[in-house]
DNA sequence: CCGTATCCATTCCGATACTG
DNA sequence: CAGTATCGGAATGGATACGG
């Protein structure tokens, strides 16, 4: 059985594993988002072997996580920009680095900060709330499904956690 | 080469993707939220053969996201239950959630969210912020480097990004 | 019910060599 | 510089059988 029966999955954060869950995309993101648009310059930056670069590279733009520009300097190549939908990983890749920071670094070992450009002060760490703004602890947090929407069109599904 | 140089990578985003980057121990931690706690919950509803899952929470625990605990029926066996340090996954899991939902759905398709206990409510969408609570757009991030603590102990490194 | 041990297929990854 | 092609080794994953 193959494993990728997730792509279709009713959990979001299942089908979010399955387009950015490898080892090496979020990476890619990562450096996206500081900046790096170049295959050359993703290639250096993690060390992987490039046609591993290639397919990830490719199933990022497959997904609408990148898009292929033409490049910004006068060369003929292609560059690699995030779209919004890639952008938006940002809130994820954040929820990660703090979580690393928090936990898996000694006290003052962390040498690298994500900064508010303007103030360059450690950004606010991130917090689960209400829709009122009111914080939330992790067994505030409940998940709810919904029947599915109309009558029985499909067959039926397991609840998806 | 061995793709495991990153487990002590300055870059906390590696780290953390070096502990929980794989595919099945979000999913797991992802189940241990919502409660489940013995390993045949685990693994009727990731449906992962039971070798893969006894790996993965040997690795959870001994990364320290997980515990060992006695059970709290009746049986003789243990049970996994997350520490502090698995339970501030939420946030990731979160964040993978919303990008889900927002990026991977079509509109009305998903039917399970996570909501406040309380009202039942869909929860806020994660907001990464200044210091001061000002939310901050992608490109008002910035990454900086302190350098390295003290004088020159170590062979000079790149940043981490 | 909770695992461990074994086997096999597939995938992944890195190294290298090659093309435009 | 930006890939593609190929190769071999390692890790991963599923199925199954077995033991406490």
């Amino acid at each position: 059985m193959k494993r990728r029966s997730l792509e279709d999955s009713d959990c979001p954060i299942a089908r979010s594993l399955d387009r950015i869950g490898d080892w090496w995309s979020l990476l890619i993101v990562r450096d996206a988002l500081l900046g790096k648009r170049r295959f050359g310059d993703f290639q250096k930056s993690l060390g992987l072997a490039k046609n591993i670069l290639t397919t990830r590279l490719r199933k990022l733009v497959a997904d609408g996580v990148m898009t292929l520009a033409p490049a910004s300097d006068g060369s003929s190549y292609q560059e690699y920009v995030l779209t919004e939908k890639g952008r938006e990983l940002l809130v994820t890749l954040v929820a990660l680095r703090q979580w690393g920071e928090r936990h898996l670094f000694a006290p003052g070992e962390c040498d690298n900060f994500l900064v508010d450009a303007e103030h360059g002060e450690k950004l606010a760490p991130l917090r689960i709330a209400a829709k009122d703004g009111r914080p939330l602890r992790y067994d505030e947090v409940k998940l709810t499904s919904r029947p599915r929407s109309t009558g029985a069109r499909r067959s039926p599904r397991k609840t998806s956690h």
